[in-house]
DNA sequence: TATTGTTATACTCTATAACTATA
DNA sequence: TATAGTTATAGAGTATAACAATA
């Protein structure tokens, strides 16, 4: 179980390589980026595609019902979504991002990608071609 | 603050990329490797390079030290780790991966890695060579 | 006194089960 | 009856504060 054959490239050792230097850097931006907490930071960029009920955000975070409820509650007490009653079925409730929530997700986003932006900058171009090529790539196998 | 002059590549469509495909992965990968969680996986990978005092494994996972000791007590309880006084210092205890340490440790690399491999293979040689690449570059980058 | 580690306690995010209201 | 959402409750993993043992 080692190897496979002589004409196969053994795929364990780039797995291992890409996956620690993913959860590497996942780990190192969420301990720099505290200002708005990852669950409610996804939700609100599920959102900016439009407004979702509230089951609709649990099964694309593939969280419990009573998670994404709470989840919405705060990002409601926030001020970064609004909650409305479907007027096609009342049992349901129309979460939308506001103005203010646009403008967390935003900073959000800029923080991390700032902290990110910050570890590239003695990169050469060639490096960092490759760093794009590399993640296009991963994004693609992770969500095909 | 958009763009900084002519000639200087812009890195926030960089990092934002690697960012997403990193966070992707590192995800997935957690979802889908249920047996031995990540703060205990990592404790073990720390004590394969030696072993090491609680107060080390602390600094080392960025973690209080009551947190610590938890992991470690858990860890002792399902028999991966021992603890023995340190000689030289009666306040510090020794932590040391046992066998069956070295081994919860290997399955949980073993899983991880398969999880991620299961994702390439319908990768061509280039493109695998594109993501060691990329991976490469981007441990460097995070532990530069 | 200062340091190492543990115990006591609490907070956050998650889950399942029970409940309310609509369909 | 079945479904959407919430509330009640509990289980992980984290933290700070208080404590015990040792230096």
């Amino acid at each position: 179980m080692t190897a496979r054959s002589r004409d196969t490239i053994d795929l364990i050792p780039i797995a291992r390589e890409v996956r620690l230097a993913a959860q590497s850097l996942a780990r190192h931006v969420k301990d720099h980026t505290p200002s708005l907490a990852p669950h409610l930071f996804t939700v609100l960029a599920w959102l900016e595609e439009g407004p979702a009920t509230a089951g609709d955000l649990a099964g694309r975070e593939r969280v419990s019902a009573p998670s994404m409820s709470r989840s919405v509650s705060e990002l409601e007490e926030r001020g970064y979504v609004s909650r409305t009653v479907d007027p096609s079925d009342a049992r349901q409730k129309i979460v939308s991002l506001t103005a203010s929530g646009r403008r967390a997700l935003s900073k959000g986003r800029k923080d991390r990608d700032e902290y990110v932006a910050a570890l590239l900058v003695n990169c050469t171009p060639d490096e960092l071609a490759d760093l794009q090529r590399g993640a296009e790539l991963l994004r693609k196998v992770v969500e095909q």
